[in-house]
DNA sequence: ACAGGCATGTAAGTCGTTACATGATTAG
DNA sequence: CTAATCATGTAACGACTTACATGCCTGT
């Protein structure tokens, strides 16, 4: 259940609330871990109810910051050094690579264009945090790692799509001789 | 749904049974999408009655060999053409590294060598395979751009595990002065 | 007053995992 | 004859997505 225990983690750092989890899904975690807010919540109920987390604050519009009591941060802890990780995968970009070959030659390379530039501006997004990164706990130098994964893997990608894009451009190129696009 | 266009996608290439299908999930698209037998077989049985996949053949043990119709090719492309990717990711391996700071120092970086060795063997496997690789369809071609993705990322990885277990060395080094292990 | 963002929740349906269940073929 | 591998399927349960539903606060 990596869900619950990634939720586990972070509110062992300190004191989330529901919005605050799910608007981390969908930044700096969002190329590791993905959840709607309706998951979120869910899953926070689930985990008030088994004693793993309490509601620590609450403010404007009903909201409530929770964190890890000391047997939700045991729960998280035994889930790392217990069990291993999962390794079932969801890639669809590049699931769609494989498929390439059923589009015309442009088509493929505009594709592989688009994932150049997406790759090129979450990697300029991941520069910009390493950059302005703070020096504080070990949980941020976990964080820090982390982000130097999604850096180094981003710029593979942007690399490679740059590689894929040209290979496809000859291609295109030995057809009908027009580099535009 | 990316299982089922996946599906479609392999079947378009050349006729393959739930087994053979299952196999691949299993290796070199497990990196990038995974799918387990019974998902398999399910999905096969929707595609069989929507008229997108026919058995062209049958084997021993009961084996159906499956092939895409033109229909089903058809909307293999209209997918690939018409939709977005999905951009909903599950990278466990990455995602327990957020939480890593839970740990003594020394389970950290094992968990990081752990990795490292992982990615070292995919990479050598990837590697293997684009030393192998036979130069003929256009199937053959986007395959061998997916598998450039991978040898590129798993590259990455590999370097990125042995900068984050050197922090961890560090880390390790400062309390106890021991550089064994 | 209104728009945009903050904030939380439920329900229905689909997708995915794990376990159950069976049996044929092949190599040693 | 026996183990490994090939080969297919179903069922129960849990995870995830999408849509529905509500309402408050802040800035303009």
């Amino acid at each position: 259940m990596p869900l619950r225990h990634a939720l586990l983690g972070m509110l062992s750092e300190h004191p989330h609330s529901g919005w605050d989890l799910t608007k981390r899904f969908e930044q700096s975690l969002g190329n590791v871990w993905t959840a709607s807010h309706s998951q979120v919540y869910t899953e926070l109920g689930k985990l008030e109810v088994e004693g793993l987390i309490e509601v620590v604050g609450t403010g404007a519009r009903g909201r409530k910051d929770y964190a890890a009591t000391e047997a939700g941060r045991a729960e998280a802890t035994r889930w790392l050094r217990e069990t291993e990780p999962s390794r079932s995968v969801r890639n669809e970009p590049i699931l769609r690579v494989f498929l390439l070959w059923l589009l015309e030659p442009e088509e493929a390379r505009a594709y592989l264009e688009r994932e150049r530039d997406r790759h090129a501006e979450q990697l300029a997004f991941y520069e910009q945090l390493a950059h302005d990164w703070p020096c504080d706990s070990a949980a941020v130098d976990a964080s820090r790692i982390a982000l130097e994964a999604g850096l180094r893997v981003e710029r593979a990608y942007v690399e490679w799509a740059e590689w894929a894009a040209a290979r496809y451009c000859q291609a295109d190129e030995t057809r009908d001789g027009d580099a535009s696009g």
